[in-house]
DNA sequence: CAAGTTTGTTTCGTGTACGAAATATCCGCG
DNA sequence: CGCGGATATTTCGTACACGAAACAAACTTG
């Protein structure tokens, strides 16, 4: 495309292994939850569940892909199998009939119990090794980024500016996925 | 593990930002690349095959998919929906007759020519426009974390120390996935 | 209150994604 | 030559993952 901005020779490097760094960090937490899960003979996204509903106590289906960043269909799909493993069952409401709650059985609580860590705490712990210096200059680079790819976003793809303002311009856009299998 | 050192009291809010951040970076690329692929009746995974064969040309399938980073299993997958598509087309190499040789069709490269942008493209042109100072400290501080997450990675899970070394250090650990659907 | 809309969940179809096992070749060695 | 091991690809089984459509219950409005 352009022409190589000649500033110093190797910054053209250090974009790939940045762009190597964010890849692996993202990728390595989610290939550690999964190796953790095996060892409970669960998926990475069962796990996942299994340590929400621990911690936070029963959700509504809804609820619950919301956490964990996917779509109802998919969590459908994993409550289902491990309803039919005994983790979890599903149990009505009776103030709203439409919605489901998911809540972990003995097994499950159980299960949850033996496994220490959650997935993602892995990387976070990484982060908070920081100096306090460390993270500010992180996070404003890092802010700077995001909100570069954003304005690149709009102009590529070309969104619709985004309806119904959210306000907290958190919360909005991360859209993640249950770690995979 | 460690109680948490109480340094200054929003620095924990800056770690959630931070991972929200890296977050966003890696789900947003693909997200951008399906989004695009979209556009030409393609998957992201078929979109970044297609780029990949239009600037490289024909590649056997285990070195196509090294550079997407996914298992030779599931590559085999996409390739033979792009070949039901007549994307690409299959050719036993005349030396090594246990290799593959995927080309793309002329229709394949039509549609090469028509999407502008690679996919990762967009977060390495982002991490572009940072200034030289800021590379080398997002370049220290991400080697820091990604150095930090190995460690863990060996004490809790207990890797074994990576049998066959494989020198280069990098390529190594960064295990993307092609982005899904 | 009934028609229409919204909301919560499931179903269905398609496409990754992985690991283990099966196949087919190639290669080196006796 | 023949055999065992290494390499390249495919097959198979299971689990996500998403979007569109189907459904059911709640809510809105005329």
């Amino acid at each position: 495309m352009s022409p190589p901005p000649p500033i110093t020779p190797d910054l053209k490097s250090e974009v790939d292994q940045v762009l190597e760094a964010v890849i692996y960090l993202y990728t390595e937490s989610r290939r550690l939850t999964k190796e953790l899960a095996r060892r409970a003979d669960l998926t990475g996204p069962q796990l996942t569940v299994v340590k929400i509903l621990e911690q936070i106590g029963d959700l509504s289906l809804s609820e619950l892909s919301e956490r964990i960043r996917a779509q109802n269909s998919t969590v459908t799909g994993i409550i289902d199998r491990m309803e039919r493993e005994g983790l979890v069952a599903r149990e009505r409401s009776k103030e709203d009939r439409r919605v489901v709650y998911i809540k972990l059985t003995a097994k499950g609580r159980q299960i949850a119990r033996e496994i220490p860590i959650e997935p993602m705490e892995m990387l976070r712990s990484a982060l908070e090794t920081l100096t306090a210096q460390e993270m500010r200059d992180l996070f404003r680079i890092m802010t700077k980024v995001a909100k570069r790819v954003r304005a690149m976003a709009r102009r590529d793809v070309g969104e619709p500016p985004d309806g119904k303002g959210e306000g907290k311009a958190e919360s909005r856009g991360a859209r993640q996925r249950a770690e995979e299998s």
